[in-house]
DNA sequence: GTTAGGG
DNA sequence: CCCTAAC
């Protein structure tokens, strides 16, 4: 060992590195699989958290109209629609990515609490995909059918399935929010519906489990986005085997028949993975994301804690129905080439969703909206309540929704509409990073004994149930606010929301503000939004699939929509997908380039510790620079040598003074030497023994060089 | 959690 | 800066 280090050292350096490499690369092709796997499941947080926004500019927008019963009904089927189309796109996905079935799943079974494990509960307990079938056609069928008419609670939970996808559903939304007359909204709706069934009915005829004949509860159950995502991606499957009508189910079905076989066998590991905890995924969140975006160095986030007004989500969208759909589409590829947008909402909220839509009014601390099953109706969802039962008295809760921390994106008019998206994708990503976790609020007030019980608390009767609220926070507030933070960002227009007063006691929760551009399709005619961060840039990075996904004719466009993108992205992507997906998502530091000062301090450092203890580096010299760690010390070290190696006129950025230089290149050169030494020196004392002729070498060495 | 190196 | 491997 000694020998060898010292080797490199002294003078082969070069050498090493080849050796080395093969394996290592080896190695990482394989480690690739698995942060691919992570990245599905970042993916799905996203896309979970897109939907949760969606949904909650949608409570919140529904709520304002639908102040009287009347209007409920309507936006139910507004919603119900909606999902219907986005369902399409969810399967797609599901069956690309085999894991994202796995990971929806997995909250279920693993938090035994979860809602949505009632109905599984109340379901013999069959094979996983059995069930996720019979739940999702019995959801597809409760959209169309009964939305409005499913008995009890079931409607309002119908409800809650839209807001799963996250984007596309957005520009639906949009249009539906605005008009309050139906007709903008009809149209629309019938459409996307149009489609949405074909889809549904491609993954239905596959699915034997299809027939929804359920017990209600399953239907009730059905509405949680979870349901949803299994549905989907069970029907997947089984088109893969049959091929799908439209190309895009070729290639997903490709893909999902390679991961198909591979689930199986992943399923446990994936387990974990799904958890948003895992590691990787933060990972990824946190970090990746930057290199897709160096380019909006413009936009700011900013975070929530820069204190903000909170925004109350008002999109304006134009209602061109074809746009829509347009964007509809769009938005769904887009989320459907990663991850299934439903999964995430497993994800997060264990809670399902299903809520009546007044309870959803009451949302107070802007965080979960709950409906509470206790006026007689059980909601299956609350089934996973029931578990905990204590008898007869059990709380029934759903939550409509979960609010986020607010974000605000701020961008330049002429930045794409794809980098808008990068951002604010970046955004979400940058929140998610840190973790998640739950809060509650009853009457306002933050209830943070986790040990209480709910009888304890409170949380017992309806009507404390509907000031019950939950709320999402970031974990770590240390989550970097990278893009924000430096300069101030500017303030959107935005239209404070008086339906979730944030309570001061939680100010974690906060609502997402989207920008509308984010809803839109790429298709400059549809935003004019008078948002200033519309863009109206088509996304370069779009596919071509997604231009074409604009304005057709609802038919022309579902064809077009099937086919082209899927072949189109089949293409392009299978060659580099995963990286690309990959560099996506997470958002990357921002650059802190060192100055003269800190790089003086850096060479002072060394100087005097020598490399290889960058730790202590660190500790002497930047401890209170908290942004600089050990390793960009390190990173510095190594750039600092390779600039004074080689000639001034090649040296980028601020210029450092060539005497720090000169005195990094003593430093390296005397720690070079020096170290080798020491560790002679050590190794010769600690084995006496090998000695001689450990101690012949070095002294060969440190001559050589 | 650190180090060392490749990217 | 990021990401990993190897400690």
């Amino acid at each position: 060992m000694v020998l060898k280090k010292r080797q490199s050292h002294g003078f082969n350096s070069l050498h090493f590195p080849s050796v080395p490499k093969a394996p290592r690369s080896a190695r990482r092709a394989f480690h690739k699989r698995i942060v691919e796997d992570s990245q599905i499941c970042a993916f799905e947080l996203l896309a979970s958290l897109a939907g949760k926004l969606l949904q909650e500019s949608e409570s919140s927008s529904a709520s304002s109209n639908a102040s009287d019963a009347n209007d409920l009904p309507a936006i139910s089927d507004g919603v119900v629609k909606r999902e219907r189309v986005e369902t399409k796109p969810v399967k797609t996905e599901c069956l690309d990515l085999g894991s994202c079935e796995e990971s929806i799943f997995l909250p279920d079974y693993d938090s035994p609490s979860s809602d949505s494990r009632q109905s599984l509960k109340e379901i013999p307990p069959p094979a996983e995909s059995d069930s996720i079938l019979e739940r999702s056609s019995t959801v597809s069928n409760a959209d169309s059918s009964e939305k409005g008419n499913s008995d009890v609670k079931p409607i309002q939970c119908e409800k809650v399935p839209a807001k799963v996808e996250g984007v596309s559903p957005v520009s639906v939304e949009t249009c539906d929010a605005k008009p309050e007359s139906g007709l903008g909204r009809q149209p629309l709706a019938d459409e996307m519906e149009t489609r949405g069934l074909i889809l549904d009915n491609a993954c239905s005829s596959k699915d034997p489990m299809k027939s929804n004949a359920k017990s209600p509860a399953l239907v009730n159950s059905a509405n949680t986005v979870k349901v949803l995502s299994h549905g989907n991606s069970l029907p997947s499957a089984s088109d893969l085997k049959h091929g799908n009508d439209a190309k895009l189910g070729i290639r997903d079905d490709d893909e999902n028949f390679f991961r198909f076989n591979k689930l199986s066998n992943r399923r446990k590991a994936f387990k974990p993975s799904s958890r948003i905890g895992d590691r990787r995924i933060r990972k990824l969140l946190s970090s990746k994301y930057w290199k897709a975006a160096p380019k909006l160095k413009d936009y700011e986030l900013t975070k929530p804690y820069l204190g903000m007004k909170p925004l109350h989500h008002k999109r304006k969208l134009s209602c061109n129905p074809d746009k829509t759909q347009g964007d509809i589409l769009y938005k769904r590829r887009k989320f459907s080439d990663r991850s299934l947008v439903i999964a995430s909402d497993g994800g997060f909220s264990s809670e399902s969703v299903c809520n009546s839509p007044e309870k959803g009014m009451s949302g107070e601390n802007g965080s979960a909206v709950l409906c509470n099953g206790e006026n007689g109706m059980s909601s299956p969802v609350i089934g996973h309540q029931a578990q905990l039962r204590s008898k007869d008295s059990h709380v029934k809760l759903s939550i409509k929704s979960f609010k986020i921390p607010e974000l605000f994106i701020d961008v330049p008019e002429n930045a794409t509409v794809g980098s808008l998206k990068r951002t604010v994708v970046e955004a979400v990503t940058a929140l998610l990073s840190g973790g998640l976790r739950v809060g509650l609020v009853l009457h306002g007030k933050k209830v943070r004994d986790d040990n209480r019980t709910l009888l304890q608390t409170g949380i017992t009767s309806t009507e404390n149930i509907e000031t019950l609220g939950f709320t999402l926070e970031p974990n770590s507030v240390q989550t970097p606010a990278p893009l924000c933070c430096e300069e101030p960002p500017a303030i959107l227009p935005c239209e404070t929301s008086h339906l979730i007063p944030r309570s001061p006691e939680t100010p974690v929760v906060e609502s997402l503000k989207l920008i509308d551009s984010l809803n839109l399709a790429p298709s400059p005619t549809t935003n004019h939004a008078d948002n200033n961060s519309e863009t109206s840039d088509q996304e370069p990075l779009s596919s071509n699939a997604d231009l074409v996904a604009d304005n057709k004719s609802p038919s022309d466009s579902k064809a077009l929509v099937a086919v082209e993108p899927a072949s189109a992205e089949a293409l392009a992507v299978v060659p580099l997908n995963q990286k690309s997906k990959r560099s996506e998502n997470v958002q990357r530091r921002t650059r802190r380039p060192f100055s003269v000062s800190e790089v003086e301090a850096l060479v002072e450092a060394v100087e005097e510790l020598g490399t290889g203890r960058w730790r202590d580096v660190k500790l002497r010299s930047f401890d209170n620079a908290d942004h600089r760690t050990y390793v960009d010390l390190k990173d510095k070290w190594k750039t600092l040598v390779h600039t004074a190696q080689i000639a001034p006129q090649q040296r980028r950025g601020e210029p450092v003074p060539q005497n720090l230089l000169d005195r990094v290149l003593a430093a390296h050169g005397y720690w070079s030497q020096h170290q080798a030494k020491q560790h002679n020196k050590n190794q010769v004392t600690a084995t006496a023994t090998a000695t001689s002729e450990v101690l012949q070498i070095t002294d060969g060495q440190a001559v050589e060089t």
